[in-house]
DNA sequence: TGAGTTATGTTATAACATAACATAACAAGC
DNA sequence: GCTTGTTATGTTATGTTATAACATAACTCA
């Protein structure tokens, strides 16, 4: 018997990978208070940080918005390319990658807990529809 | 002559380096109204964009927040190292490793036009003195 | 000058996030 | 079964960040 909260994370990510793309919280919650008038932000911050936790949702601080894994295994930060037309995700996995920015930043002695990569542009079927000008 | 602008943009700078860490806008609007009462957030935050524009602060995404840029001569995106512990931002600037990244998204036809690189961690003196346990 | 334009100020509100507390569920010992 | 303590979830309220919308001021150039 699934609990209330794995309930509620399960119908998250429903929300968010019907949308596939990029979801506010409030957002989320607006699509889930058709089935539940009275659920509240707590409720829904409460499940988005279980599900990033796992693994199965990815955070994106410059948009303040939340996105599904589309990566088949979800234990290694990624690297999100962010469309600014249409608002697509893509993600890389790069480990060396994040291991020499861990060692470029250690040469001061820092210790590097988490990285966060977002790169903005454009992605391919954009440029192609926008090539025409 | 200074416009009025340029003159809200260096109280701006001024209130950022003195607080030497990620401060919030709203810190600033704060720290502005001792001399200016009535500043308002737009004011404020058409300030920040200006500077942003300009390279002489960054915008912390992953803490809404801002910091003084610390670097001499800034028209590079860097790399932001961020403390947990005491809040203190480094820079590294790693044209190369940036140049990687926009290769590795092109693989998919991604055109970037943005990095967003914030490591979250342990600075070396946090790193120190927490050493005792 | 006075129309057109841009920059800045002002008010109000939207959007994002969490604090604080209440209640419900559950488990352990009696 | 009943307490009692603990954790999970619900609920209310509020804090925090950001921008929309409009008003006014400054500036430009015929
Ligand atoms: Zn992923
Ligand atoms: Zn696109
Ligand atoms: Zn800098
Ligand atoms: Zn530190």
């Amino acid at each position: 018997m699934a609990s209330r909260g794995e309930q509620v994370q399960a119908n998250v990510l429903v929300a968010l990978l019907a949308h596939g793309k990029p979801t506010s919280a409030y957002k989320i919650m607006r699509d889930l208070q058709d089935g539940q008038p009275k659920i509240a932000p707590p409720t829904i911050y409460r499940a988005l940080a279980a599900l990033v936790e796992q693994g199965k949702v990815h955070r994106l601080e410059s948009l303040n918005a939340f996105v599904a894994c589309q990566c088949a295994h979800h234990d290694h930060p990624a690297i999100l390319s962010i469309c600014d037309d249409c608002g697509a995700v893509e993600e890389t996995v790069a480990p060396k990658l994040l291991n020499q920015l861990t060692r470029l930043t250690k040469k001061s002695g820092f210790a590097a807990m988490r990285h966060i990569i977002e790169i903005h542009g454009r992605c391919a079927s954009c440029k192609n529809a926008g090539a025409q000008s």
